[in-house]
RNA sequence: GGUGCUUUGGCCGAGCGGUUAGGCACAGGUCUGCAAAACCUGCUACAGCGGUUCGAUUCCGCUAGGCACCUCCA
């Protein structure tokens, strides 16, 4: 099995990745709060941690890929009297707060499958692990890191920093966590301003409650993904990924209760994704360029020029190394189309080619497939220049999922499928063999990006034969040199969104 | 205020102590009835000032700008 480096954010280093179990990995990411629509932001964890499953699958492990929903805890303050989220949604249009939690979890898996990120393999929701929290802040007092107040337990950070240190994951000390933390009204319950909670008492307007040894309650924000990544992939496991933003408090609090728990911080590699920033800021709905997910693939908002396919955007995704901030906008989208257009078209030529040699593509995946479990430890290409693409893909992926510098290769490989439809270059089978392997495990595979165009079904075979019939015509005016009859019907097909090209071998046409 | 990150050509965005990133845009060429596409060529940058070094865009320091987290956020 080929080295795979991953940044861990612990070290801020970059670290071979060695499962604790062999050939498994077991992975948690956060998931969203589910209490409005699928936003941009969504779209870079989502992507990310999808191409990195479908590569470890891809390089032969097997995973176990845990990402939550956060349907209650999630407070809108970390003051008292903050609220929660999908409660304030809940009031606002007069819903029960389960019916938000399904509708936006079901327009969350929407956007999800628009941009190809497949399932997870569990999907495990925090209000139905409420029992499993409990018994969490159960153990947690046990150990002596937490206490009680009015019928909220809140961790005591103090005690656990004496003992463990708390801010390993943030590069804090509690002083500096101290100097930052602002005294909110509403904390007379604890004991200190930075210490988090773990239980909260409800108020009596309060709808999401459960019972506890303590209080009529629900469970603090940060307990969920502890209880949850223990449940389903125990008490110590390979990586846990999710935003930046949540590297500090809700990681860092994650750490704490898993080690006043169980003994053990629980995570050996912790991965984080970088921000989406429009015009260099971060999105935020203060800020008005807050960008949904169906009006981004739809163009309906005052930022946007157009409209933009998930696979447009899930490219522009992998344009840009994870871990840096990537900055949205119209023009850079665009580029990016363009680009995946380039990419598509020459995989669609390449399995021309390679067919007429005798070498078939494999199907392409339905939604929620994975690649083969076949990553070659040598690629086998008789072409120098192919060879060296193709191992410098998996190389670059393999390298911390260096996606920037695989496409950049790819881009390549591009290039001389080109060179060799225009007849200026030949390849044998092996390398016809290898691009297609490329195209199929990795573009396909890994990278996820689907040929949008030609997944008409039934529609394009309608439009194949109309436009057979079209160019038919076209065919027999150019004969007669009749350019005013062929350019008019290239004109009018352009009017529509259709692109003529005439090349030797007869004429293409393209959906743009 | 604290902590951390960042500043790359028209735009997006990699990377690195000495070798072309890549995409998009732009210009010229080839091909074509003309287009389009493709291919070839060109444009070739690393905020500023110092330092380390045979050599720095790449390491160190300072200055200036930007961003993020510290409060909910992917």
């Amino acid at each position: 099995m080929r080295n795979l480096y991953i940044t861990n954010s612990l070290s801020r280093k970059k670290e071979i990745f060695k499962p604790i179990n062999e050939g498994h990995v077991g992975l948690y990411v956060c998931g969203p709060t589910v209490y409005g629509d699928a936003h941009l932001g969504h779209a870079r964890p989502g992507v990310t941690y999808d191409v990195f499953v479908k590569l470890l699958r891809h390089l032969g492990y097997k995973v176990r890929y845990v990402r939550n929903i956060t349907d209650v805890g999630h407070l809108e303050h970390d003051a008292d009297e903050g609220e929660d989220k999908i409660a304030k949604k809940a009031r606002l249009e007069q819903l029960e707060p389960m019916e938000v939690v399904q509708k936006c979890t079901l327009a969350y898996h929407e956007a999800m499958r628009m941009l190809n990120v497949a399932p997870p393999s569990i999907e495990p929701r925090a209000s139905g692990h409420i029992m499993e929290q409990i018994d969490l802040v159960k153990k947690i007092l046990e150990a002596g890191y937490a206490y009680e107040s009015n019928g909220s337990i809140y961790f005591d950070v103090l005690k656990y920093d004496k003992d463990h240190r708390y801010g390993i994951l943030s590069g804090r000390t509690l002083d500096e966590v101290k100097e930052g933390t602002r005294d909110l009204d509403g904390q007379q319950d604890k004991r200190a301003s930075y210490d988090f909670a773990l239980w909260k008492k409800a108020s009596p307007e309060h709808i999401m409650r459960w019972p506890s040894p303590w209080s009529d309650g629900f469970p603090g924000w940060h307990l969920e993904c502890s209880a949850m990544s223990e449940k389903y992939l125990g008490r110590e496991f390979d990586i846990h990924g999710g935003g930046m933003d949540l590297l500090f408090p809700h990681h860092e609090c994650e750490i704490a209760q898993n080690t006043a728990s169980r003994g053990t911080s629980g995570v050996k590699y912790w991965m984080h994704n970088n921000m989406i920033t429009i015009e260099g800021k971060k999105m935020g709905k203060s800020l008005g360029n807050f960008i949904t997910l169906p009006e981004l693939f739809a163009g309906k908002h005052e930022k946007l020029q157009q409209a933009y396919t998930p696979m447009t955007v899930r490219f522009f995704i992998l344009q840009a190394h994870y871990r840096g901030t990537l900055d949205f906008s119209n023009e850079a989208l665009q580029a990016a189309e363009k680009g995946l257009k380039r990419i598509m078209q020459a995989a669609k030529d390449l399995r021309s080619l390679a067919s007429a040699v005798g070498i078939k593509s494999a199907p392409a995946l339905a939604y929620g497939e994975f690649p083969a479990a076949v990553a070659p430890e040598k690629i086998e290409a008789s072409n120098a220049e192919v060879k060296a693409i193709i191992e410098n893909v998996y190389e670059a992926l393999c390298d911390d999922l260096n996606t920037p510098i695989a496409l950049s290769n790819i881009f390549d490989a591009v290039r001389i499928i080109n060179t060799v439809k225009e007849k200026k270059l030949t390849l044998d089978k092996s390398d016809y063999q290898a691009l297609i392997d490329l195209f199929d495990n990795i573009v396909s595979g890994v990278l996820g990006l689907r040929d949008e165009e030609s997944e008409g079904g039934k529609a394009t075979k309608t439009i194949d034969g109309l436009m057979q019939m079209v160019l038919e015509q076209r065919k027999a005016a150019k004969a007669a040199k009749d350019w005013a009859t062929s350019d008019r019907i290239r004109d009018e097909l352009k009017a529509i969104g259709i692109q003529i090209k005439d090349t030797k071998d007869g004429t293409e046409w393209t959906l743009e």
